[in-house]
RNA sequence: CGCGGGGUAGAGAAGUGGUAUCUCAUAGGGCUCAUAACCCUAAGAUCGCAGGUUCAAUUCCUGCCCCCGCAACCA
């Protein structure tokens, strides 16, 4: 990952607030979070920005249908979106809203430079419009030629609108992708976006004379600016607001696939056109896609009814249970997952209640039973491989090394293998319960053994401070709530098991 | 011929041109420090179907079948 100055600049999309937060987004907001965290401990300077994308017909028509005023209606989704956030105890540097003035000013400021760099222009934007939904609609909106909710068929209308040169950057954007200066991972996910430059793109329209929830193009006011570009500049208006360019460019943006192409075409193309189209140290480093939860094997949709409200998993699992539940559905940037509310139950019995949270339970049991003095942990240790055992070139230290040799667990959270991180986490739980299976330090027939099983018991200690270490990341209450217990020797159950 | 992803033990997933791996569930044994937890062992897969290439294919090629996304709310 690209640095500048030991600083990071990390985003989340921005979600739409036609809809209450959901796992999907959980998800990716977790991810960055993990990141942040990790990096912050690793003593960089991060940026992490997430909040709501506001604008559009499809917003001030939801918000109609529900009684309220646009404005009215993406305070209350946008809170929502807070406080799942504040729930899963997400840490952001900003939540932005595309609503808030100070975003609104700079994205007419953005489109003022675009327009004297000469890539804006006015061109003709055809297409059906139905009276009824007073919007334009497409073949594919149509039902027997006829708008189906208002039953009448619609006008052919032409609309003068601002077009935005796309197509002239497209041989740009196409060399930066292939040569991965624009990276885009997982593999798969480049090809799909070199697939849709290949087929080839037309030229943007950026404004909407149909709109009128959104921003006034600033030398039309007649026009409002099209969703996409207000959204996409986010990344950009907050950092210049906040006075903080000293995080830009961006390192990483996190998605799903449905927006890849918005995030690695039309964005770079707009940045370049802001900046000059050599500037490609201006654009993103990094546009990373993950796969989509699917629910008992179906898409998550209103339609059928079937969208995840991570507020009830924590609810039922609690906040970083879930957050470790969200995090281990499927590999990441790999392929769909599948989530299904039993195993959820299963892998929270398994992985947390009978995994960690029994491990920790035994251990500070055991020294607590043994009398064994609090052991001091070294802080810090997040890559793994720095605590220092006692009992040198023991079976504890060799399953130890084992353990640790199988994932490495920098260069996955660093490659965003956060499955694989968490797999490295889980191996150490792994070989800890079987040492003590074999060295049975509760054995106390003589004093020999004692002393033994003091050193056994002190450095599976030091051991669980160090899994502490590598959780903060992924679970930051309970991380520290294992260094409490090791330092405290009170033993108090981290998972309880479901039943 | 729209485009794409996938079909591997009961469930969920890895994986590779040459003894098929992991997690959960199941069975037997062990242990008793621990949240009926932990440890060991076992059973369980003709790797979707049919052809082909090869000394050798689950892995490469061809055809077929089935599931699921992309066009509509939606990361």
């Amino acid at each position: 990952m690209a640095e500048k100055d030991n600083k990071i600049y990390l985003t989340t999309p921005i979600y739409y607030v036609n809809s209450k937060p959901h796992i999907g987004h959980a998800y990716t907001t977790l991810a960055i979070d993990v990141l942040t965290r990790y990096y912050r401990i690793l003593g960089k300077e991060v940026f992490f920005l997430t909040g709501t994308d506001e604008h559009g017909a499809k917003i001030a028509e939801a918000a109609q249908k529900a009684g309220k005023t646009p404005q009215e209606f993406c305070d209350e989704i946008s809170g929502l979106f807070k406080t799942a956030w504040q729930n899963l105890n997400i840490d952001y540097s900003y939540f932005i809203r595309t609503t808030d003035k100070s975003h609104e000013e700079k994205v007419a400021e953005f489109l003022n430079v675009l327009k004297s760099n000469g890539y804006l222009y006015e061109g003709e934007y055809a297409g059906k419009y139905c009276v009824g939904c007073e919007k334009f609609v497409t073949d594919k909106d149509l039902v027997d030629g006829k708008c189906p909710d208002h039953k009448c068929e619609p006008q052919d209308v032409a609309e003068e609108n601002w077009f935005f040169k796309l197509r002239q950057l497209l041989p740009k954007i196409k060399e930066l992708i292939e040569s991965d200066k624009l990276l885009i991972l997982p593999e798969k996910a480049k090809s799909e976006v070199l697939g849709v430059i290949k087929q080839g793109l037309d030229d943007v329209s950026i404004s909407r004379k149909s709109v009128s929830w959104g921003i006034k193009l600033p030398w039309e006011e007649s026009q409002t600016v099209y969703v996409w570009i207000d959204a996409l500049l986010n990344y950009w208006t907050v950092l210049q607001n906040l006075g903080k360019m000293e995080f830009w460019p961006v390192d990483l943006h996190l998605m799903g696939r449905e927006i890849l192409k918005f995030h690695c075409i039309m964005w770079p193309a707009i940045l370049l056109a802001y900046y000059g189209d050599d500037a490609i140290d201006q654009l993103p480093k990094q546009a990373f896609c993950h796969g989509y939860f699917t629910i008992d094997g179906q898409k998550m949709s209103k339609t059928i009814g079937n969208i995840v409200d991570p507020n009830d998993l924590i609810k039922k699992y609690g906040t970083d249970a879930t957050r470790y539940l969200l995090l281990t559905q499927f590999p990441f940037g790999g392929n769909d997952g599948d989530v299904s509310l039993s195993r959820l139950d299963e892998k929270y019995n398994s992985d947390l209640a009978s995994g960690l949270g029994n491990l920790v339970a035994r251990v500070v049991t055991l020294a607590t039973k043994l009398k064994v003095q609090p052991v001091r942990i070294a802080t810090q240790s997040v890559a793994g491989g720095s605590a220092k055992l006692k009992v040198k070139g023991s079976r504890l230290e060799q399953n130890i090394l084992e353990a640790k040799n199988k994932y490495n667990f920098s260069l996955a959270l660093e490659n965003l293998k956060i499955d694989e991180a968490l797999g490295a986490i889980w191996e150490l739980i792994g070989a800890c319960d079987k040492i003590i299976d074999t060295e049975k330090p509760w054995e106390l027939a003589n004093e020999k053994l004692k002393t033994k099983n003091e050193k056994v018991i002190k450095d599976l200690l030091v051991v669980l401070g160090e899994i502490a270490e590598m959780l903060k990341p992924f679970m930051p209450q309970t991380a520290d709530k294992i260094l409490e217990q090791i330092k405290t020797n009170k033993s108090e159950p981290l998972f309880p098991r479901l039943n």
